[in-house]
Formats: C-alpha cells, structure tokens, sequence
DNA sequence: ATCGATAATTTGTTCGAACATCCTTGCGAT
DNA sequence: ATCGCAAGGATGTTCGAACAAATTATCGAT
C-alpha cells in the first residue's frame, strides 16, 4: 500500500499559512483532535498524497493518523464545505476528483478575482503591505525549486512560500469574503498543480520566466501600477494553467491506460 | 475505466436551495441525520431563527431538534466551513455575527459576481434558460409578500422563490464555481435582510420598484442585453442594500447587544 | 456459465458514557 | 470590598460499542 498516509506526524502547530485560507486567526491551545485531524487532511489532499477519487474509510483513516472516527468525521465534514473531498450518505466520503473542465473554471475565476483583489490592494495597500510583498518575495526566490519531487518537504517549503507570496501581494485587497475565496481557488489550483508536478519538465526558461514575473508583479503593484500588476499577474496564472493542463492531459491519459490503483 | 481525473466536480447548490431536498417522506434513502439537520439548522441559520452571536450548545440543539449530538457535530462542522457559524476549541459553537463591514463587503461582492455571472449566463443561455426566468418569476410575482413577519411559512415561500428567481438568471452561467460563490453570498445576505425585515416599512412604493426590477432584469437577459440587464440588477441589489443597511442601523441600536462594529 | 436471490462481511451511522476543559460559585485572605 | 484560589457544575471532546446500510461472496436455478 503506497505510503499516502504516513505524512509527518509532528504535532507543531499546524502553520495554516501553508494555505490562503486561514483557518484560524487566534492562536490559542485552543485546538483539539478534530482541529488538528482537519489541518493535517486539508494539507494532504492538497498535496495530492491522498489521491483524487480514493475513498476515505474510517479505519483506515484512524490507523493512518491515529485518531478516532469521531474527530475524523468533523473534519471530512468541514472538508465537504471546503469542497475537498465528497460525500454519499452511507457510502462514505472520497477525494473530490479532478476534472479538465473544473480546472478550466478554477482558473478562469481565479485569475479573475485574484485580478480583481490585486487592483484593490494596490489601491489601498500600506507601507507594510510593501514590505510584506518584499519580504515573500525575497524568501521565495532564496527557496530552490526542489529538482526531486520526491522530496516532500522541499515541495511543501516551496508551495507554502509560493502561497505566501501570492497572499501578501492581494492581503491588503479590504474584502475578506473576495480574500477568502481567492484563498479557496488557489488551494485547489494547488491541487492540480501538485498532482501534475511529477511530469513537469523543470525547463530552465519556464522557470526563470515565472521568477521574473514573480518580480514584475511585485514592482508594479508596489509602484501602484495596477494595469501592469494585473496584466503580468494573469499572464503568470495563464503561463502556470497552461503547463498544468499540458501536463494534466498526459497524466490523466498515463493513468487511464495504467493499471489502477 | 475512467480515471478519477476525469470526472465532474458539481457543485451542487441544491443544500441551499430550501425546498428540493427537503425531507421527502420515503423515496430517497440516502439521507443519514447529519445531512438533515445540516439542512436544518442551515435554513434556520438563514432564516435567522438562530440570533447570530447565540451560543449553539449541544444539549440545546439536541432537544430542540431531537438528534444525538454526533449528526449535531458533523452538521455544524459543515456550517462552520460555510461561515454560518463559528467555532472555538472546548468553547463550543456559535452562531456567525452580522456586522455591518461584512455587510458591505458581502453586498459589494455579490453585485460584482452576480454581474459577472449574468453576463455569462446571458452569452450562454439556451431557450430552457429563458424558460426558466419566466417561471421563477411568474411564481415570484404571484407569490404575496407576506404582510406579517410572524407568517414564517409564508415569509420562507417568499424567499424560496425569490432566491429561486435569483438564481434562475445566472444559472446558464457556465462556471461552476462562480454559481457555488454566488449562492453562498446570496444565502449570507439573505440572514442580514431577514435579520432586518421586522422594520421593514414595506413601503408600497418600494415593493412595486423591486417587481418592477425584477422583470426588466428579466426581460433584458432574455433580450441578451447584457448592459441593461447588469445595470438593472446592480441596481436592484444596491437598492437591497440601501434597505438592509437603514434597518440594520435601526436594529442594531435597538438591540444594542454588543456586536462588533 | 449467467443470472438472481440470499447470506456473510465490510463499512458507515448513531448513541451513551467516560474524560477534559471551561466557567461559575463560594470561601478565605488581604 | 476586592482579589485570588479552590471546588463544583456545566459544557465540549473523544472513545467504544451497538446498530443499520451497503458491498461482496455464496449458492441454487435456468
């Protein structure tokens, strides 16, 4: 059985700004098994080790994390809202699959509203704001692209420091329901994206194209200039869609003709 | 066999929508008790039976609405994701706060996207599409606005087939996502016009503006007049607004029971 | 051998009780 | 009287077992 489950048991306080969404602003030791289960899932289907369409049993599950069924149930609950994984009355829940035509929509919207948050932010952004971009930005370009995929924890830094930029650029953007949706959409774009990373051709242009991206956005919408931030910002999501669809066509035909797992 | 990559991700709207799935006496057996009180205590939340800031402790709901408390927490889990209710480790649930800046970024958002779907709708609607607008609003006009508030049934119709109407015009609208986005912050809003329509003053006046809105939105999508028909309705949600925000005041100050402002 | 029905097993659902935490109350000291 | 602290009650959390539905396996008939 693949290892989907024995993710990194440290019980260090789940740092949800591995997700735009955040999940909870107070920082008290307020958590409980439930909280904590919740986290932990949400970063695996997102990470992709809990594979689009495999159901979700209890047992399992509860082997897996070491937890009760009833703790787990609250959070595939959430999940459910979250639209992470489905769920059949009496048949339990799986992986929320991936689809073309959903990864078509996800992206249009995200580019849309994200677009849409970015011109707001720039519009009312502070001195820290400023900062922030900058500051994201620096950590992000010090962290290498992982050659390995298989080196989870190299990907996980990347992604969540990938994430981070992203947030600081629209974080000033004065909509928190705009923000939290934007949050939403960009967690499950990271699901295709990780899902379809095996393949991707780290080609040595790709990359230093999407890093001066990641630069032009940052100087633009810091020098307020909302037409160039907005352009550069969708042209970097259309450049990511469209790898992710390149790839996410051969994968999904890999699999297809694979056998099943 | 298809791959789970293939299949279609539906957001289905169908919780939200009150009157389809209710519970139907017989036919579908999928339903389990936390699905049910998912759907009840959703419409009560909505319906603003549940005061917002109220408390939600187990052995309250359990009586009140005679389940166990384990459907109790998977439902109000559900709810927390949907931003209806809030949670605090060993503090319990409770139900979300109005406030007038969610108020605003709620209303502000909705125009955008509403917008935004409708003008898809319109480029992509089908004659089933149209067909659909006239119904819902043939059964929104011939549905009277109650004149009590005391009257929830009848206040729950109206709303049904207001929401229904709604809904009706963006739902040839090909994005998923933004149907799902739609429908959450229109169920959002409709707690803070319930919330307020105890003083609604339904000024004659006012009532004939909203019908009046409602078909010319109507008639202009189905024209496919796109700008008449998104000015129309951002007007129709901004007059909406304007209303809710007067009365909000008007409660809030009533009330006075310290919500955060 | 295929089909259909039924038995056996797995899996999801719900409840009740044990446990931990939070909040209130009551007591005593300053 | 106020503050701090401890005891008690209320509430939230988690587990294990009983229950119900669904899936798989088994068997007999055509």
């Amino acid at each position: 059985m693949p290892s989907a489950y024995d993710q990194g048991t440290s019980l260090s306080r789940a740092e949800s700004a591995v997700s735009l969404s955040s999940v909870a602003p107070g920082d008290d030791d307020a958590t409980t098994l439930g909280i904590e289960i919740y986290a932990r899932l949400r970063r695996d289907l997102i990470a992709g080790h809990l594979k689009p369409g495999e159901r979700l049993r209890f047992r399992q599950l509860s082997a897996a994390y070491g937890v009760g069924i009833a703790p787990l149930r609250e959070a595939l609950s959430r999940l459910v809202s979250d639209q992470l994984v489905r769920f059949e009355g009496h048949r339990g829940y799986t992986v929320a699959p991936l689809s073309l035509s959903d990864l078509h929509d996800l992206c249009a919207l995200r580019t849309e509203l994200s677009c849409n948050a970015l011109r707001r932010a720039i519009a009312r952004g502070d001195e820290d704001w400023e900062a922030e971009i900058l500051a994201a930005l620096h950590r992000l370009e010090r962290t290498p692209l992982p050659h390995s995929v298989e080196d989870r924890k190299a990907v996980d830094e990347w992604e969540q420091r990938h994430d981070r930029f992203h947030y600081s650029l629209i974080a000033a953007c004065d909509s928190p329901w705009l923000l939290h949706f934007c949050g939403a959409l960009s967690d499950h774009f990271q699901r295709y994206r990780r899902a379809v990373i095996v393949v991707t051709s780290s080609s040595e242009a790709l990359l230093k194209r999407v890093r001066e991206q990641h630069r032009t956005v940052a100087e633009a919408a810091i020098a307020r200039d909302a037409e160039r931030a907005t352009a550069v910002l969708a042209e970097h999501f259309q450049g990511s869609v469209e790898v992710v669809i390149r790839n996410y066509e051969e994968v999904s035909r890999s699999l297809s003709a694979g056998n099943g797992d």
